[in-house]
DNA sequence: GAAAAACAATGACATATGTCAATAAAAAAA
DNA sequence: TTTTTTTATTGACATATGTCATTGTTTTTC
């Protein structure tokens, strides 16, 4: 069910394993979330009370720019955790929206609720801290590629490590996701062949 | 004296404050160490052994590319920790250089002896959750500003954010840091007279 | 299955930024 | 001070990418 994909991951985040009465622990904690396409997870200007771990699905955040258009910061699929980090521990309304791209079910937890379960689940916290460690290393090469490389190369990198998102979610939020006009994408895109 | 600094950082970055004896366990821990302008810090290739906390100075972060020229990922003063996190935190060999861009005082501490502190002082632990969280909003809004913002809006956002850094860098460290060329930095600049 | 909506491709043109070379100004070294 | 090195400015031109409008294609909805 839901809740082995959320076990494995933190297996595979920790050195120590977690026992069955932390699993029971999860289990309650966590609550299943059922996401409809186009089904907001969080609204701009709303707090981001929960943070979902991504048990089937695919989700994007982004941010309406002044000329009032969508700019993807995120994609996030299976095995994901979607929150606006910012909004969820400083408990301050958000200026993401993050919302389902296909039907979607989460694994839900609120900050305070989280707290109590790391208190108690020494592996949790060991994830946390090394899911910080990776997303500020990936962070910065995320920062390092857009800033030094063309368009196409930064396609060519997505191609490489996130496959995935290519086969899921529509071109043009791609394009946004890498920071270029859908029309400088789909004019990349056929420059390769 | 130097340790006070980073007392006083630990005092802002956790709630609980910290005892006399951590004081003095930090002490025994971080041990200080001085650069020269200029002097390497971290050379490419090397492991990130240190991570240092700068009390007086100015250092940056940079790689090389396939052309050979430098490129500025980070910049860091006073207050500031220096580290390539991939490879303190892995002990793998670095891709970056970090060095002294004015003379600089720093306290240094191992990864191991990190750890060993991290489990005598809670308050610590704290400050490393909190700066994780900070920096990982921080690199969430560096990415959405290089991608969406014109040259000179980045330019704009780094004066309001970080006017000590127009200060104490070289224009041209500061348009590679902004992802731009000297040229363009300096005649954005006019431009904006 | 027809109509509507979302998505993708393409052309013409505009603009931001990069590149290279020259020169000037400022700072550091001798 | 003089010389050298580093830093900054400027011009001419090249290139990547954006913008806007049009059309075609695919997917969703009724």
């Amino acid at each position: 069910m839901m809740y082995e994909s959320l076990f494995n991951y933190i297996a595979d985040y920790s050195r120590s394993s977690i026992t069955k009465d932390e699993e029971d622990l999860i289990k309650n904690a966590f609550r299943p979330k059922i996401l409809r396409k186009n089904q907001y997870f969080l609204q701009d200007g709303d707090v981001s009370k929960y943070t979902g771990f991504i048990t089937k699905g695919a989700m994007r955040q982004y941010y309406l720019n002044k000329k009032g258009d969508e700019v993807i910061v995120n994609l996030f699929i299976e095995n994901y955790w979607a929150t606006d980090r910012e909004s969820f521990f400083n408990l301050k309304p958000s200026a993401y929206n993050i919302d389902a791209c296909e039907d979607t079910e989460l694994l839900i937890i609120t900050r305070a609720d989280l707290a109590e379960l790391m208190k108690k689940i020494p592996a949790l916290v060991e994830m946390i801290r090394v899911m910080d460690d990776r997303h500020a290393i990936a962070a910065q090469k995320r920062l390092a590629s857009t800033i030094n490389n063309k368009a196409e190369d930064r396609y060519e990198e997505l191609l490489r490590s996130n496959p995935q998102f290519i086969q899921r979610f529509p071109q043009h939020q791609i394009a946004s996701y890498l920071g270029i006009t859908k029309e400088t994408l789909s004019r990349l895109k056929k420059a390769r062949k």
